[in-house]
DNA sequence: TTGAAATCCGATTAAATTGGTAGGGTTTCA
DNA sequence: TGAAACCCTACCAATTTAATCGGATTTCAA
């Protein structure tokens, strides 16, 4: 079980606009400067912008900006934008999918552990991460 | 974030073989019954010998046993042998895999969520999954 | 002794996903 | 009006997943 670059990446990008929040737009490049590579990058930005997590200004002097206060953004709204609901299996995810019932234990397990990775996400937020004193300067 | 299906097929196994415990070795195709490829699981069953889930009788009536009490064997050490380990980024799995240091808040948050995650399929055992009042009769 | 039942094992394959790349379109401002 | 910047869709290569195939081996019982 993994998460795929996306949701790191598109943390990193969110943890750099949330540290130059107030600083205008960021472009691309400069959000690229982190290692990712620039037009993949611009896809992923794509998603957190239709999210709702990040505005964007067109044209010069344009770029990317946190579009929300980093204390309201948890790590899940950035996975959820970057790789879609945790789903660990289709039968947690939608009702009658395999031909067992609601109460088959298995699914019980995996609706448990479902629960847990959300609300662990949930508990993160950017601006906790910010907070942190390591964190605070840490370039990403 | 998703398990594949080994997960899932390998649970359903040992929840059945757990199910039949004593009875002698269930042969492979009675253990396919529950809707998993027959060739397919075979391979899988052959994960859970390794990591020494489950033993095995060859020849005529042979088949597949549960190697040890359902209530030794917990989620974590089956998913552990279908999966590998849970390593949700690079970065968490090894040191200095990226140029960012150990204090880097993002590996803090993977770190959190892995070792959150691995704690809660170690909380749960087959046995205790027999022990539910549904799941005590549940066919799989 | 031999044949059937059963697991074991490695090679191959088809489909899906991932991690990008390419290239053009649109907006904005100096 | 042209350069800087985001927007969008299609494409592509590599990897992983989910099988399938074709045997080889073991065991027991007739």
């Amino acid at each position: 079980m993994k998460l795929s670059t996306r949701g790191k990446y598109g943390l990193y990008a969110m943890f750099y606009l949330a540290q130059h929040q107030g600083e205008g737009p960021q472009s691309l490049q400069s959000i690229a400067s982190t290692g990712v590579p620039g037009k993949y990058l611009e896809q992923l930005l794509g998603h957190l912008r239709r999210a709702g997590l990040v505005s964007t200004v067109r044209g010069v002097q344009g770029g990317y900006q946190i579009a929300k206060a980093p204390e309201d953004i948890t790590m899940l709204d950035i996975i959820d934008a970057m790789e879609g609901p945790i789903e660990l299996s289709e039968c947690t995810a939608s009702e009658g999918h395999c031909g067992r019932s609601c109460t088959c234990p298995v699914r019980k397990v995996w609706q448990r552990l479902t629960d847990s990775i959300n609300h662990e996400l949930a508990c993160v937020t950017l601006g906790s991460m910010l907070d942190d004193p390591e964190g605070e300067a840490m370039q990403i």
